[in-house]
RNA sequence: GGUCAAGUAGCUCAGUCGGUAGAGCAGAUGACUGAAAAUCAUCGUGUCGGCGGUUCAAUUCCGUCCUUGACCA
């Protein structure tokens, strides 16, 4: 195909609808759907992460989903090079809907990344060893006299973690680099973008917790706690993607720390706090075309989307 | 009916040797550059079960009543 590529994001909380939606939008359009879910990247995490069926998959092309196997896990900067590479082998045609609820990729694809390796996993263990034995306090100690500019909270052991591992592998200043990022924008993405997404008033939010109950239960129904129980029997109860939503709590119920009965709501009560991540993290980006989950614009979001694609 | 526990924040519970109380979870708000459905930050006035008594002062001690649980009848 000569034309060029158009990528259309399709954003949003979970359980918004918005997988639907760039269904009905990839047919109009003759495009393909790539995910860009957090969780809908790994085998056999399908029922959990409301992942598209078979038969959805059959009516249009759909990329990047259920392709990373336990116990490899994902990563943005991985993400970024699958993608361009999956666009590069000229198999996904525009334009190309980008469906997910993890605004952090949102991010890294649209805005770029600071381009670095994998940080070796013998590093990575270290860091995590040396958290162990000499605590959070000293190796924030470390990090705050390697890179004075930090502004990670000494309790975010996570980055703090992260930071202190590129110090470590490639001694270099996560500080600068964000800075640098914004200077330069050469790892942005290169194709002309909008972005739809589907979300909900704050009054509307016992509403929606409605419908996140329904789909609780029917991922129970539909066997998620099978599907965790399958992982926890290969022994991979410690791959990060068990702790997400639902299946943490699978999790927890298959390890005795959870009653039968309190795991639907328990599930939806991650679910919902998930959402409203969610909702905060998208609502600081303003070119983002909102429409309402409940009383959806369907003709104007196609509308939209027909002038982008037009122009 | 009797004995013994327990009644404190939406929930689970600390605590006050008498000076009107604080954690975790939940909830609200926000941050976010390779785990992100993760990680982290900020936010705590509640008849301390009711009513009496002692006391300058009671949620704390005493009495009594109510509720729940366990045990004994």
């Amino acid at each position: 195909m000569s034309e060029k590529t158009k990528v259309v994001f399709v954003v949003g909380p979970t359980a918004s609808g918005k997988s639907a939606l760039a269904m009905q939008l990839a047919k109009k359009f003759n495009g393909s759907i790539i995910n860009i879910d957090s969780v809908q990247f790994y085998e056999g995490l399908i029922v959990g992460s409301a992942a598209p069926s078979e038969d959805e998959k059959k009516q249009v092309p759909h990329y990047l989903f259920s392709y990373v196997k336990a116990p490899d896990e994902m990563t943005a900067g991985q993400y970024i090079r699958d993608f361009y590479e999956l666009i590069e082998s000229g198999k996904a045609t525009s334009p190309l809907f980008v469906v997910g609820g993890t605004g952090f990729y949102v991010q890294a694809l649209e805005k770029g990344m600071y381009d670095l390796p994998e940080v070796s996993e013998e590093i990575k263990k270290e860091v995590l060893a040396d958290f162990e034995t000499f605590g959070s306090e000293k190796m924030f100690t470390e990090l705050k006299e390697f890179d004075p500019d930090t502004e990670l909270h000494p309790n975010d052991h996570y980055r703090v973690g992260r930071a202190l591992e590129v110090k470590r592998a490639f001694n270099l200043k996560m500080s600068e680099f964000k800075n640098a990022a914004a200077a330069d924008n050469k790892n942005k993405l290169p194709y002309p973008s909008m972005k739809i997404g589907l979300t909900f008033e704050t009054n509307d939010k016992e509403k929606f917790a409605q419908r996140v109950h329904e789909r609780t239960l029917k991922m129970l129904d539909e066997g998620i706690i099978e599907e965790t129980k399958h992982f926890l029997d290969d022994g991979f109860e410690n791959w990060a993607p068990l702790s997400s939503v639902g299946y943490h709590e699978a999790k927890a119920y298959l390890q005795g720390e959870l009653k039968r009965e309190e795991l639907a709501p328990a599930i939806t009560q991650a679910t919902m706090k998930l959402v409203k991540k969610q909702k905060t993290w998208f609502k600081r980006d303003e070119a983002i075309l909102w429409s309402d989950v409940f009383t959806p614009d369907y003709g104007s979001l196609e509308r939209e989307v027909q002038d982008f694609l037009a122009k």
